[in-house]
RNA sequence: GCCCUCGUAGCGCAAUUGGAUAGAGCGUUUGCUUGCGGAGCAAAAGGUUGCAGAUUCGAAUUCUGCCGAGGGCACCA
C-alpha cells in the first residue's frame, strides 16, 4: 500500500551503493516481522556476500552487512513518513509514522468500501473448471473440496482483476451412469425421486447397482449392452438417460444454491463424445495414435513419440476397443471446445484431485503433440482428498461416505441451538439465517485453509467445532465490529489523524488491514486460497486483540472517533476477506 | 520396478516463498463476567522441523541419499 515510499528509499539506497562502488543488487523488501510494529525491512547480507566474492578477501559477511546497514541508516536519517530507522544485525528496519499511515489505511478502506483490496482489471480471461460431480451418484463430503477450492479460486482471481469464467463439467455419461440405468430399468422402472433428497436417492440406487453387479458378475455383459445402446443413440435409452440425468442436475443445483456456488458455463462429456471420436480418428490418420481395434484400444504412446528413455507420460488410452468413448476421448474435445467458445481465454484451469495428475499431463501433452497451440495454456491444479478418520477414502460404491446433506443438516442444527441461546429476541427466520451462515462457514473454512497438497481428514467432532481457528471466530469478530458501530450513534466524521499514542494492538490491526491487496494478488498468482483464509483469521485475531485492549465507546475524544474509524475499516476488511472466501458475514450471531 | 506428493508441539495445521526469537488453534493446567456480546481474552506447559550429508553469510524451506505414509502407472473417472 505504500509502494511509493518504499521505492523512494530503495532508489536512495541504490544511489548510495553506487556512490560507494558497492555491488548493485535488487533489495528484497518485507514487512517488519515483529508483532505490534509496523514498517518495512530489508537486509544487506547479499550485498556483503557479493562484495566478499568480488574482492576475494576473507570477510565476516554478517558483520559487514551490519556495518552497511548502520551506514545506510545514518545516511538516510529518518525519511519523511517514517518515525524510526534502525540497523539491527544486518537488517535495516524503517518504521512507519503510525498515526499518518493509519489515517491513510483507514481512509482508503472506508473510501473504497467493498472494492478495498481488489485489483485493477487486467483484461485477462481465465476459466476455472471445478466441482464436476458425477450424475447418478451421491454428493458427499469428499466432493466439497473441489467445489469450495474452485469457487474460492474463482473469487480470488476475480478479485485480483481477472475475468473469470466458472465452468462445471458434470460426468453425465460413463460406466457409472450405465450401471445406474441398467439397475433402474431392471428393478425400479417407472419410479421417481422424492422431492426432498433427490441426490440421496440417486446415490442409493447407484450403490445398489454396484452391489448387484458384484454379487453376480454375469450381469456385466447385460449392463455393458446398455452402453452400446446408448452409444448408438437408442431412443428409449437416450430418453431415460436424459430424464434421470436431469434429476441429478436438479439436485446438484439445489446444493450449489445452498453452498453459494454458481457457474457461468456447463460442459458435459456427453456432448464431447462425437467431436472426441473425430479427434481420435484424426490422430490415427496422422500416425499419432495407434489403432489396435478390435482386440486392443486406441492409444497414444507418448513417451515413444517424444523419444523419452524413461517412463514419464506412458501410454494414454483414448478410445475403447469396442469404440465406445472414455473420458479421455471427451476431454480431448473439451479442451478445444473451451478455447473455441472463449477465443480470448488465456488460461484454462482444472481443479481436479491429485490422482488424475498423470492423466492431465497425458492429455495436455497429447494435444501438444497434435499441434494444438493452446495446450500450454491448460493447467491442472491438483488437490488431495478428503478422507475419513483412519485414512479411509470415501467411496460411493462402498457406502463409506458422509453425505453433504447430512453434514449440513447436523451443522445447522448445532449452530441453531447456540444462536437461539444467545439471541433469543431474534425471529426464528433470522435465527435460521444466522445458523446457516455459521454452519456453512464452518464447513467451508477447513477445506480451503490448508495446503492443497495435504489430505483433509474429516471427522464429525472437528467439523462441528465452532471454536478456535475456524470461520465462526472470524464471523464473530465481524459481528463485534457491527455491535460497536451500532452503539456509536452514527458514523464517525471524515478523515482524522489518530493521536500519536497508538497501542501495539492498534498498529497490528492496521497492519493486517493493509495486507489485503498484496495478499490477494499473491493468492491469485499462486492459486492459493490458503493465503486469504489465513489473513482473514489474522484480521479477526488482531481485531479481538484490539477489542480487548482498546476501549472505543468510552475513550475520550479524539481517540474515540479515530478508533471508531478504525473499527469501520476493520469491519470492511474482514467483510471483504470473508467475501473472497465465500463465507457469509452475519449481522448477529 | 518407475513417477508424484507429504513428514513441523500429544493431535490437526501455519511460517510473508532462503532471513531476525519456528507461530496460532484443539487438547491439558491456571486465571478473567455490575465493562463495546465469554462462539471471547490472559498465562503456563509442550520443538534436535523424520534421519544423514551438501549448497549458502544464513535452511523447516533448495539439492542428494536413506526411513516412514499416501497416491498414480493400457481400455475406471
Amino acid at each position: 500500500m505504500f509502494e511509493a515510499e518504499q521505492d523512494r528509499i530503495d532508489s536512495q539506497i541504490q544511489a548510495w551503493l553506487k556512490e560507494k562502488e558497492l555491488p548493485i543488487l535488487p533489495l528484497q523488501w518485507n514487512s517488519v516481522p515483529f508483532s505490534g510494529h509496523w514498517g518495512i525491512t530489508t537486509s544487506f547480507f547479499q550485498i556483503a556476500s557479493a562484495e566478499a566474492r568480488q574482492s576475494g578477501a576473507k570477510t565476516n559477511v554478517p558483520e559487514r552487512a551490519g556495518v552497511l546497514a548502520a551506514q545506510i541508516a545514518e545516511h538516510l536519517g529518518v525519511p519523511s513518513g517514517f518515525e524510526k530507522v534502525e540497523a539491527v544485525k544486518g537488517y535495516l528496519n524503517l518504521y512507519y509514522s503510525s498515526a499518518e499511515y493509519t489515517r491513510r489505511v483507514v481512509d482508503t478502506v472506508i473510501d473504497q468500501g467493498d472494492q478495498y483490496g481488489r485489483g485493477a482489471r487486467k483484461n485477462v480471461q481465465v476459466m476455472v473448471e471445478f466441482s464436476h460431480p458425477n450424475t447418478h451418484k451421491a454428493f458427499h463430503v469428499g466432493h466439497l473440496r473441489s467445489a469450495f477450492l474452485g469457487d474460492v479460486l474463482a473469487r480470488i482471481l476475480d478479485g485480483a482483476g481477472y475475468d473469470v469464467v466458472r465452468a462445471n463439467y458434470p460426468g453425465d455419461i460413463g460406466l457409472h451412469v450405465i450401471k445406474w440405468l441398467w439397475n433402474y430399468m431392471a428393478f425400479h422402472a417407472g419410479e421417481k425421486p422424492p422431492v426432498e433428497g433427490k441426490t440421496r436417492w440417486m446415490g442409493s440406487l447407484y450403490a445398489e447397482a454396484n452391489r448387484r453387479l458384484e454379487e453376480n458378475p454375469d450381469l456385466d455383459t447385460e449392463m455393458r449392452a446398455v452402453y452400446t445402446r446408448w452409444d448408438q443413440q437408442d431412443p428409449e435409452i437416450v430418453a431415460l438417460w436424459n430424464e434421470t440425468r436431469q434429476w441429478s442436475l436438479d439436485g446438484f443445483n439445489e446444493m450449489y444454491d445452498l453452498l453459494d456456488i454458481r457457474f457461468d458455463k456447463y460442459y458435459f462429456p456427453s456432448m464431447a463424445v462425437l467431436p472426441g471420436k473425430e479427434i481420435v480418428d484424426d490422430l490415427i490418420r496422422r500416425g499419432i495414435a495407434e489403432d489396435g481395434r478390435p482386440e486392443n484400444a486406441v492409444v497414444v504412446k507418448i513417451d515413444e513419440k517424444l523419444g523419452l528413455k524413461n517412463e514419464k507420460y506412458r501410454v494414454m488410452v483414448i478410445l475403447r476397443s469396442d469404440s465406445t468413448a472414455l473420458y479421455a476421448t471427451e476431454d480431448l474435445a473439451l479442451v478445444q471446445m473451451k478455447f473455441n467458445d472463449y477465443p480470448k481465454l488465456e488460461k484454462s484451469i482444472y481443479v481436479v484431485d491429485v490422482r488424475q495428475a498423470l492423466y492431465f499431463q497425458q492429455l495436455f501433452k497429447t494435444l501438444e503433440i497434435a499441434g494444438f497451440p493452446k495446450a500450454v495454456n491448460c493447467l491442472h491444479i491438483p488437490y488431495e482428498l478428503v478422507t475419513l478418520p483412519g485414512n479411509v477414502a470415501m467411496a460411493s460404491r462402498e457406502g463409506t461416505v458422509v453425505l453433504l446433506e447430512d453434514l449440513v443438516h447436523e451443522a445447522v442444527q448445532r449452530a441453531l441451538e447456540i444462536v437461539k441461546a444467545k439471541n433469543p429476541d431474534l425471529s426464528p427466520s433470522e435465527q435460521e439465517t444466522i445458523a446457516k451462515a455459521v454452519a456453512l462457514g464452518a464447513i467451508r473454512y477447513p477445506m480451503i485453509a490448508r495446503e492443497t497438497t495435504k489430505l483433509v481428514s474429516f471427522d464429525w467432532e472437528a467439523a462441528l467445532d465452532f471454536n478456535g481457528q475456524a470461520a465462526p471466530y472470524i464471523q464473530y469478530a465481524y459481528v463485534r465490529t457491527g455491535s460497536i458501530l451500532r452503539k456509536s450513534e452514527g458514523p464517525g466524521p471524515g478523515s482524522i489523524i489518530p493521536g500519536s499514542e497508538l497501542l501495539p494492538a492498534e498498529i497490528e490491526l492496521v497492519n493486517c488491514i493493509s495486507r489485503l491487496p498484496r495478499e490477494l494478488q499473491n493468492a491469485a498468482a499462486e492459486y492459493r486460497p490458503l493465503s486469504i483464509a489465513a489473513l482473514a483469521y489474522d484480521l479477526a485475531r488482531a481485531f479481538n486483540d484490539f477489542y480487548n485492549q482498546c476501549p472505543v465507546l468510552q475513550a475520550p475524544e479524539p481517540v474515540r472517533q479515530s478508533r471508531l474509524r478504525l473499527v469501520m475499516a476493520a469491519r470492511q476488511a474482514i467483510g471483504n476477506a470473508l467475501n473472497l472466501l465465500g463465507i457469509q458475514a452475519p449481522q448477529a450471531m
